[in-house]
DNA sequence: CAAGCTAATGTAACCGTTTACATTTTATTT
DNA sequence: AAATAAAATGTAAACGGTTACATTAGCTTG
């Protein structure tokens, strides 16, 4: 492997002329350009970033802390910021925690040991589940919800999920079986709370036994579905908080003869590129995965950098699909 | 930051006695490995990775070059491919090509330049599109299909898919759709192979309008299934390169009111997630993602140690998966 | 107790860049 | 043509580890 020194020998340049041909070319002149580019060509040299790296302190790489590349909505983020972080010329590295403590511990040491120059995390978290990441390595916050510290990018869970409720209950509904996340996470807790003030407001009591508990997986709708099918009066309507849960969900009110939407509405959340093609379509709130992504990158950059952010938070807006799998309530 | 001679003089030893309490801790005597100890926690040491991989010439880190993270076959195999690459304190670089030459240029590039030590390539290649990667370049390909040179992990895609057309010929199918990929794509070469020979050995003619053209994603599968649709005489049955496309064609299928699988059967092709939520569920083939990011991880591991392989290709094995969008044909 | 051996430690070179600073070359001005 | 300014180039010292080799300490043995 040829180095900058059998370059600059063979161009008959110093090493410093070659290092500035190829990071500053216009403090060289085009003479010695042109000889170190034909040097270059000769040899066969690739600069060695690990030096260039070392060298500048700096790894050019980000990690992306995500609870499960499966999911798909964290998929699209990723490939947005990872298109994003080619741009800048940083590497991402792919963090699948899977949601251990140990995992993510790992490739926080990878910052602190300066493998990574920032950290991108897609867990929320809240005071149970602490974010352990030490505050003086720079990390955006990009799992869309509140209660975070940092910098973030988030959603308005708790309006998108009001929207979302409100629009049931304009439809006639009033008993509305909610399909929740864990009960501590961070997303279930904002969009249950946007759930109660459309409640509230429609002068709607809250009922606990509509509540049934998932892990937005879409075994866990599929199960929580049958907390609603063998209720003695159904709920007309369910409130799923992703739409892997409503899908799942959608299976089983089908198995048992409930047709949707007619005898129920089923509404998610994320919409998901399946979302579309569910049977039938399915009424959801859009997350700008993509914009996410883009934005948590260029925010995470300027973390790095030290450059001021204009705005500590980035509240980004959700869009309101109506699909095929709500309808107005049916008289009996 | 503290270095590793801040250390040194701290515990009172030589720097080589901290970088062997470090990497070789048995080398060193118990007195000295106290001091070391003592002196890094006193001081909150932590080693600077950057200068570890530029001197020992390694990154420590592989490119997975994916043509779109966001289709669940491909992320759940990288899932796999990180956990397995975390074991043995390999980094993973996300590189998402988005299908364009350029983009998987630059990550070859990242290769060449040192920031990583080898690459999974997810792309299948054939002679039409050419794999870019140098020959000296740590490489394996995982794209699952056949004509690769190097190391590979695939799948017998076309006993695969003679698999499910023989069983759709078992049903009394006679009339078989293909939703292809795109013409040259090495998938959907061998598995329009395998199909020809079920039908071949069943005595059934092959005939070119049978054969639509789609994009592995879900609106080229819808699209496609308008095709069967408008012919005079329907096939009875679709066999789908993808399941996504299968979902696509589905949903076409039950939005012109015919029912799967009284009217036409439909089969799909990986096993995603979500082909036991579609409806009716999916009859497809699974292919071993989670067991074949491993694998790639170990092969590639072993190119770059310069282990020799004990083969150079290694054919997984796929199941085959009935469910509810298969039947047998109906009598008319 | 000196010689010989092993284990532990230290010294300093090295990896391939970048870059501060010194020096030389070239261009501009008087 | 000399003086000055600007541009181009070169020299050598970093960066923070690892490790070959030299040295020293500790132990065994005749």
């Amino acid at each position: 492997m040829s180095n900058i020194r059998d370059v600059a020998r063979l161009a008959g340049v110093s090493v410093a002329t070659v290092s500035r041909a190829l990071s500053n070319p216009e403090k060289v002149s085009d003479d010695s350009l042109d000889k170190v580019h034909k040097a270059i060509a000769q040899v066969g040299y690739r600069p060695n970033m690990l030096a260039r790296n070392f060298r500048s302190a700096r790894a050019y790489a980000v990690v992306v802390l995500v609870p499960d590349i499966a999911n798909p909505f964290y998929s699209l983020f990723i490939r947005a910021l990872e298109d994003r972080a080619q741009q800048k010329g940083y590497a991402v590295l792919l963090g699948d925690t899977r949601g251990t403590p140990e995992r993510e511990m790992e490739y926080i040491r990878r910052v602190e040991t300066r493998l990574a120059d920032g950290i991108v995390q897609l867990r929320p978290s809240s005071e149970k589940s602490q974010n352990n990441i030490p505050p003086d390595i720079p990390c955006v916050n990009a799992c869309g919800c509140e209660y975070t510290t940092g910098p973030a990018i988030r959603i308005d869970n708790r309006a998108a999920a009001k929207t979302m409720v409100n629009y049931l209950i304009s439809l006639g509904h009033r008993r509305i079986g909610v399909i929740s996340g864990l009960k501590d996470n961070p997303h279930a807790i904002d969009r249950l709370e946007g759930y109660k003030e459309a409640l509230a407001e429609a002068g709607i009591p809250f009922e606990k036994d509509l509540i049934a508990e998932g892990d937005f997986t879409m075994w866990s709708g599929l199960n929580a579905a049958f907390q609603f099918c063998n209720m003695k009066v159904r709920p007309t309507a369910i409130f799923s908080m992703n739409d892997e849960m409503a899908i799942g969900a959608m299976q089983t009110l089908k198995n048992q003869g409930i047709r949707i939407p007619e005898d129920m509405s089923v509404t998610g959340f994320d919409d998901i590129a399946y979302a579309k093609y569910s049977d039938p379509s399915l009424t959801t709130i859009s997350q700008p995965a993509e914009e996410m992504g883009k934005m948590a990158m260029d925010m995470l950059l300027k973390v790095i950098e030290g450059e001021p952010l204009s705005q500590r938070e980035c509240v980004l807006p959700t869009e309101f699909i109506i699909r095929k799998s709500t309808g107005p309530v049916q008289k009996k």
